[in-house]
DNA sequence: AATGAATGAGATTTCATTCAT
DNA sequence: AATGAATGAAATCTCATTCAT
């Protein structure tokens, strides 16, 4: 028992290895392309030590995305509960707090707006999958709280909330892809620049 | 000659047949799971047979989604070119296209967006995937043209004309799968409403 | 079709191929420890041609075992069925007609009698097992069934019916490990002194 | 030699330890399916501890199995050279040795009946598997002694002592399957009833 | 031109054994 | 002496591609 608490650092930081090898492996290569043998040769450790601390390749993912999902997650919550400040902000401050997520850990923000694609909802077990998607579903939630109440307090164009959320959560996307493709071309790196894009979407929802 | 003209509607035809099964088969199981055996399966063919016509898996897809690609890319030009509409119903206009394009083929719209998840673009020669980008990157530009333009014009406001682009494209990407999610729920196809959220773009880079 | 047909030889040759070097593999090795690498390299094709004609290895198992099972089977119902003929001589008729369908196929027989040891059972599917469980049964009870009747004629000795098969069973069992060991030893084949020793349990259950 | 003295009692209780933990997961489990891991888990020790104290996992499976055998072996030897008593009688104690036997030490007597299947033969070294076949034909040959004993005095029938020596140990795994068969069914335990079968092969061998 | 049987490289996962602490 | 993390060989099964017919 004295051992364990001993072993639990070294035990972490294994973890932490193992599961930053396998985030930048997902990324490169996507779920299904990425081997163990890739992920394990990344942290420079056998095959079989990934095995020790993940039950399997699936369960590797998942715990790599789960908490990255569920951090977000309460985050946006919390941004949607500030009842005390203006619809627009609130807007505006979810697609900061998901663009701050996404400056954070890059890896995560790609593994988390994947999950849904084929390739891993294939490939997850179902319990899993179902896990994510109730997250998910939580995520676009609060976007559509926020157009809701702005939509009551006559600030925002009677859309069907649902809809908007899923145009802002998508536009983001694509706002995420923009910067990257500018990255790529050896541009410079206009954050704030990008952010105001999203003033395109809620003035398009302003009612006037 | 002789023979060549007489084989080549055959062949023609062959390849279509290919094509056709390939198209539904990568669209139900995307482009990993689908197995050359599925693919000739849904042709009635065998399997060889089609290496007779395409060089391998890769080659099949790319044969695939070229056209597909080049055809809505066209249509976008031309929309782009017709500069006796106003910017704000050209851009409309680029949806509308979109869309129809979606629900004319809905299986080609699906590779068409998928072209660059990681997925496919590992498993694609790099000259075939540099052809793909180039053909994206028109589609983007006839919306940063009518973009640049009605700012020219005043009636959008001063945005960066790429970034509008993409955010346009991937907000369209956002209300199919709205739509998607809708029809799997089993609600009714509210085509033209979902078209009218193009509108809350329109209205957002609108210059007041 | 008409090609199904003229491929019809060609395909049962490989799949008699394919379990000819299962069942020599499998008496050599056992389950377990037998690789489908091994039964390819005995029938000198390549792994995978295997899965062409078996879904997996526990299906390569029991297709190998099934009939064989089934054949003994409904001989040794036939046999117990025979009422005209005596008790006595009926046991001994069921002696020796497992110890013929040992001599047919060795390879079947030690399959046969090896299905319910725990290396087989915990790697089979539970519906296989229990079809295997299913025709012992019945094998064990025609066993059954004919010291039950010699009982009810005065002839044998007042036992549990169901033991003395059991008894039967296993001893026949040991015989034939009898033979083995002298096989191998390097001595001659005394098929006939062999089943002889039926005599001594037929003996030992009369009534005097 | 001090220290030695003070370890060797600790060391002897380790190696018991690793042994009873060992006997009962091969019982449960078979040699294959039990892992090193299980066996330390049981034992409440760490894996690299049963290597201290034993080769292998062939060696460990040996050094368990090996006094068991040689245990029972004497014991048989004793009741075949007890020449003062009747030799229908001996060979009834040689069978209630064993029922006892099994009785004492259920996980011991599986593991000496089972010596001999392939799955164990092959993982054992040459050497062991000759000793342990050595081991069990000098238990054998306690009942050849016996019943060659009764044919000389007339009592049994003039049968090949080997092969009637082979039949009883056959004949006796049989029945212990018969009472563990019928324990699996929730029936009770009629030890009494078990040996009086014995009486079948001993009647089957009197001379009349 | 068409077939489809055969191939074999490659992916996931297990576990006996080693060795630094 | 004891530990248990790490190793890596080995096993099952899949499937793009080839090639004899």
């Amino acid at each position: 028992m004295g051992n364990t608490e001993r072993t639990q650092p070294g035990k972490n930081a294994r973890i932490k290895l193992i599961l930053d090898s396998a985030a930048a492996v997902f990324r490169e290569k996507g779920f299904r392309d990425s081997t163990i043998e890739d992920i394990a040769a990344r942290a420079q450790i056998a095959k079989g030590t990934i095995y020790l601390y993940f039950k399997s390749k699936s369960d590797l993912y998942f715990c790599l995305v789960q908490p990255a999902l569920e951090c977000i997650s309460k985050h946006l919550v919390q941004i949607a509960e500030d009842k005390e400040d203006d619809s627009d902000n609130r807007l505006r401050r979810l697609g900061r707090a998901i663009y701050e997520f996404y400056d954070k850990d890059v890896d995560a923000y790609h593994l988390l707006i994947r999950y849904n694609e084929e390739e891993y909802s294939k490939l997850l077990p179902e319990d899993r999958l179902e896990q994510f998607k109730c997250i998910m579903r939580c995520n676009l939630k609060q976007g559509e709280i926020v157009i809701q109440e702005g939509i009551e307090k006559g600030v925002f164009k009677d859309v069907n909330p649902y809809a908007g959320a899923v145009i802002f959560w998508s536009a983001f996307i694509g706002m995420i892809q923009f910067q990257e493709n500018r990255m790529k071309q050896g541009r410079k790196d206009y954050r704030q620049a990008t952010l105001d894009y999203l003033e395109i979407f809620i003035d398009g929802l302003r009612s006037h």
